[in-house]
RNA sequence: CGGGGUGUAGCGCAGCCCGGUAGCGCGCGUCGUUCGGGACGACGAGGCCGUGGGUUCGAAUCCCGCCACCCCGACCA
């Protein structure tokens, strides 16, 4: 595998390619642009789907399901959206196959009246719907999500960052009131945020997207921002307040307290499976894969050392109680005494899908009443008593959580900067990269010419941002804050 | 859709310039020795050389067409 740490951007896509292959989470499939994700891969997304999942429903929504088609008409109904999405759209246009001299052909008799459009994400149609639930402000709040697949035909494609579909959530939800529906993005921005940092152990900005680079049509798009590895940003979430467009667009209304007739107000956020390629790319190292505790499908592995059968036995009876231990402490924990690999191998292919803790018991550890115990996050190897090991990996599991954590959080510390003059944007961009603290004049036209310029977009306004005076680093026209910049994936 | 590249064993590649009927590493199978950081040896299985046509006694190799994939742009969560 490449080198993270020193790694030119070819070196670093090579080694991104190589742990998702490697560690078993990904691959591309035979179907153009489309990806495979693999068992292992899968378990670590199920593990972060769930604790979202929950997240979701402590605050209040429940979850749907809509249809993947969507009639064409429905996209001219708002008119951004269309602008944002039309692009981009897989299109069904007939409902048949049959057998000709050719081969199997699309039955040209079976052409739909209006084409179907596969769904890039689901405004559209569950707005549709909504009008049909919502009639009082007794119906609001409409608190939905739904888990889906979503499809946007990207001309180019990466493993979990961008593939012709990929699986999400995306939640839509409608209120009576413009405060209420700004609370809600802002809300759902929080829980993305609490779930990236605490689960995810990945530390992130919240802000909100310049016009240039919200959600078409949205009024507000909130965002979280995480910094790769190599310094490039990723959108790791959005939230977004929809204002009543969706509302207009498809006809919601709602009678208020008062017996007024007025459009309700949306929002819709959503989380995806790029969530994968950033664990990935923040985390993992050298030697593959780093998983934070609390997301890990698998926090613990034992590996016996032993050369003859008996060695074995003795040992797995140590085992069996160490494992229960943990079990009942709640420890997720597997006893690899498969005689198919040596120690050597498994030790490598287990730091490479990124279990945490690695536990090795041999005739030494017998004799001595001890195990060796190793932590993916430092790769530390420690030998303790037998007795009370099962505490001691609880507390290791609280500790590497709370490490890869900090330790994101000092590599982001360490690659923000700022900039005050173009010549010092334009030599950290190239040198350094990372977040970049700048003045900008708050036009899209100077945005979009820094972006013409160096490839770093603006990747959000911080929320909790200080004001201060300033220049625009291009036009240097007067700025009352400083926004981030960055490249981004 | 523009610019470049590659298609040969499950994977990674060599062979092509200079035509003579396919090879290396990893992986895979069996047996034995090993086993505290990706073991070693012996034997073995596996390929219409992307595809269609042409040149030739003979094509992985030369020529023409097609297809697929990858990289760099434009588009984007």
């Amino acid at each position: 595998m490449a080198n993270v740490l020193t790694s030119k951007e070819e070196d670093y896509s090579q080694w991104y390619n190589d742990l998702t292959r490697e560690a078993g989470l990904a691959e591309h499939s035979a179907v153009r642009g489309c990806m495979v994700i693999k068992p292992y891969g899968y378990s670590i997304w199920e593990k972060m789907q769930g604790a979202l999942d929950q997240m979701f429903k402590d605050t209040g929504h429940s979850n749907a399901y809509f249809p993947l088609f969507i009639p064409k008409s429905f996209f001219a109904k708002e008119a951004s959206h269309v602008e944002g999405f039309a692009k981009e759209c897989a299109v069904v246009t007939h409902y048949r196959l049959k057998d000709s001299e050719d081969g199997i052909i699309v039955d040209p008799d079976a052409k739909l009246e209006e084409e179907l459009i596969v769904r890039p994400t689901s405004e559209t149609i569950i707005w549709n719907t909504y009008r049909g639930w919502i009639q009082s402000y007794r119906d609001l709040p409409v608190l939905v999500n739904q888990w889906a697949n979503v499809v946007r035909w990207e001309m180019r494609t990466r493993l979990f960052l961008r593939t012709a579909e990929f699986l999400w959530q995306e939640g839509h939800t409608a209120h009576a009131t413009r405060d209420e529906a700004v609370r809600e993005a802002e809300k759902m921005l929080d829980v993305y945020a609490d779930f990236a940092e605490n689960w995810m152990a990945l530390p992130v900005l919240k802000g909100v997207k310049t016009p240039n680079e919200r959600f078409a049509g949205a009024l507000e798009t909130y965002c979280i921002e995480a910094l790769m590895q190599d310094g490039k940003a990723l959108q790791a979430g959005t939230s977004h307040f929809l204002g009543q467009n969706f509302a207009k667009a498809f006809d919601v209304k709602f009678t208020d307290r008062d017996g007024k007739l007025d459009h309700v107000w949306a929002t819709s956020w959503g989380v995806s499976t790029r969530l994968m390629g950033a664990l990935i790319m923040a985390h993992g190292d050298d030697h593959g894969l780093v998983v934070p505790p609390k997301i890990a499908p698998l926090q613990v592995v034992i590996v016996p050392i032993y050369k003859k059968s008996e060695e074995l036995d003795a040992i797995s009876e140590v085992v069996e109680k160490i494992m229960n231990d943990l079990k009942k402490r709640g420890v997720s924990v597997k006893y690899d005494d498969s005689d198919k690999q040596r120690p050597g191998f498994k030790f490598a292919e287990y730091e490479l899908k990124g279990i945490p803790v690695r536990m090795a018991i041999g005739p030494r550890d017998l004799e001595k009443g001890t195990v060796e115990v190793a932590r993916r996050d430092t790769r530390e190897k420690m030998t303790i008593s037998m007795e009370g090991a099962s505490q001691y990996v609880v507390e290791l599991l609280d500790e590497i959580q709370q490490n890869i954590f900090r330790k994101a959080s000092d590599f982001r510390k360490a690659n923000t900067h700022q900039a005050d003059t173009w010549d010092e944007f334009c030599q950290l961009l190239e040198e350094k990269g990372g977040f970049i603290m700048a003045h900008w004049d708050g036009t899209p036209e100077t945005e979009q010419q820094i972006k013409e310029k160096t490839k770093a977009t603006i990747r959000c306004i911080p929320l909790d941002n200080p004001e201060e005076n300033g220049k625009c680093i291009l036009t240097g026209k007067p700025s009352g804050q400083r926004v981030v910049f960055a490249k981004a994936y």
